[in-house]
DNA sequence: TTGAAAGCGCTAACAG
DNA sequence: CTGTTAGCGCTTTCAA
């Protein structure tokens, strides 16, 4: 079955006719081999299936790797926050194998924070980045920067355009938005009715994000042909909270709003607290992310489903192809697309009491 | 933030007074130790927070760890093929730590095949065993074998009472029940309705697993105080195929049963077929896991949810588990409650391509 | 440009 | 009973 030994430096040593030390230097392309010796090696190596004992490497070296996290403070924002607890789990996972992760954060609104903070960030001299990429175009000049110094990075929560990352982590968002529009057409009993996207208070960097998300939401809608359901769009604008109240319930009243769908994770509660202040029971609403705000109202019944992006598994999964590019060099999926998954009041402790996930 | 430095086997050897062997022997109670020696050594770990290094440890150690996993042929059920994915991908995690995972299978029917496969279990001598718990009673020696022999095992899929395994790893069956009834009742437009839970030719030694399905399906309508839903149940026994067809297409009309609860992954194709045969398509049908059949039948409609059991997962812990307290002697939590994953038509892709989950 | 050799932290065999 | 020592496979000097 297994091959009966794992095949060593040593053995590619015997095997050429040099010694250990040329081979390692050979393996790491560290130079100083002559042109023969090189040859003599890579002969072997490209018959034999050669793989590092990982123990041994880590063992035997002293070199400690730094991956940064650049992300939004998780103070501001309890999404970024749930994202941070994947760092937790990836330094417990990692901390063996020399590995130390670093975030450093910005302020979602300030474009000045996000500059120092990448500053910061550089000058650390990580050998890898992961990266929400907030600001887009602002952004870029960052992305530029690594590329030139080659420094790996890896993207999750959102895919941007005009951006190369070894990998990108995250949800399909055009069929988020078609899944939300599903679980909401269930949960509206009858046809002939409105329902509508919700956008409230949106960083304007995300745009490509809720954009995808209104797409899927838009498309699954049109295509449905049972049943005659209008789609309508309410935004609420950054400094627009005072009036938020008085233009969903008139666009309510309006329209025969029947479901809403909320593609930011901290909309829900905003929307079903004025809810229920105007006593609107019979809303479907389909919201973001195990907020506990969010799974109160599931519970509650205020909200009716979650589609869960699990943003902590988000990063431990992009620290996970980083370690592996740096460690094995083990190149990432260019695109690992997590599953959407959907919550509603019945499993939603299921997935809270998962601690791993 | 971090300690200056690891803590070494060496370092305790000079605080103690003691050579490194003697601390190894008594970290490893190998014996062969004076009492004085001891004392000054447990001293000095008391004091400190040693954590051996798993790196040199395995590197140094030529011991090989052995875990058998003891299930039903994969041949006979995708249910149990689909679980036996979580073995390969165990392996490749667990070889570099010199863990051997050997399968051992027996037939699902036949009792005599379950007592010759966990006699070649036992002769392999594995130092730990995951198993899922197929023939309760008939299997309770086995266990008790395991328990004096002091090979810790780890039990997967169903818990079984009057046994204490290191771990259980699985799903909350009556929630899972609960959330079935949730869907259906979602799915089924009206009140004043018949929802129906079918036994279709279920193992009898998984009664208990099937009980608890059953329990929490009846109760969430009972629960339900805004319509009157009547819950009956057929049952199709094990060679009551050939009037499988008849039996259930008696109920539906007799009872003007709109929802299906299928609680066993393989019913659901079955069941589905017969439906279209007779031009029954206005029912709600919830089917269990992944199965390549479910997911087709999810895709054309015919089924409207799967509740996900994770069966590949459920393994990949198991085994999780068993060689962190064969590696680090560290204890597994008692249960591990697996997420009750929702698959829809329009979430079913994001789990298929989502290769690890 | 090369080979030899000294670690990395731990295990396990071997003399005392 | 105890200390010493030779590996495990790889990295990283250091001479040659």
């Amino acid at each position: 079955m297994e091959k009966n030994k794992m095949i060593r430096i040593k053995d590619i040593a015997k095997l050429s006719g040099v010694s250990v030390g040329t081979v390692d230097r050979v393996i790491h392309k560290r130079g100083k081999v002559s042109e023969a010796a090189r040859q003599k090696v890579e002969k072997v190596l490209k018959e034999i299936d050669y793989t590092p004992n990982l123990l041994a490497k880590t063992l035997g070296s002293s070199k400690v790797y730094k991956i940064a996290l650049l992300v939004p403070n998780p103070k501001q924002d309890p999404y970024w926050n749930l994202s941070l607890q994947g760092l937790e789990a990836s330094k417990v996972e990692w901390r063996p194998y020399h590995m130390v992760l670093e975030p450093h954060f910005f302020e979602l609104h300030d474009f000045g924070s996000f500059k120092s903070a990448s500053k910061k960030l550089m000058d650390s001299k990580p050998d890898a980045v992961l990266s929400a990429p907030i600001f887009l175009n602002e952004a870029l000049e960052f992305f530029k920067e690594l590329d030139e110094l080659n420094i790996p990075y890896v993207h999750f929560n959102t895919m941007i355009p005009d951006v190369s990352p070894l990998a990108f982590i995250g949800q399909d968002l055009y069929q988020s938005g078609r899944l939300g529009a599903s679980l909401i057409n269930l949960g509206t009993d009858c046809n002939n009715n409105t329902v509508s996207i919700l956008h409230v208070s949106e960083s304007i960097q995300f745009s490509v994000h809720f954009k995808e998300k209104e797409r899927g939401f838009r498309d699954y809608f049109s295509s449905l042909n049972n049943g005659i359901v209008t789609v309508s769009s309410v935004i609420i604008e950054g400094d627009d909270m005072k009036s938020f109240e008085s233009k969903l319930i008139e666009a309510i009243k309006k329209d025969k709003i029947k479901g809403l769908f909320i593609p930011t994770s901290s909309g829900a509660k905003l929307t079903a607290e004025i809810l229920r202040k105007n006593k609107l029971s019979d809303m479907c609403i389909v919201g973001y992310d195990l907020l506990e705000e969010n799974v109160e109202l599931l519970k509650s019944g205020d909200i009716n489903f979650l589609i869960n992006q699990n943003p902590n598994r988000q990063v431990f999964r992009g620290i996970h192809h980083l370690a592996n590019l740096l460690l094995f060099n083990k190149q990432a999926p260019e695109k690992e697309l997590f599953p959407l998954e959907v919550i509603t009041r019945e499993n939603v402790d299921s997935y809270i009491k998962s601690t791993i996930h």
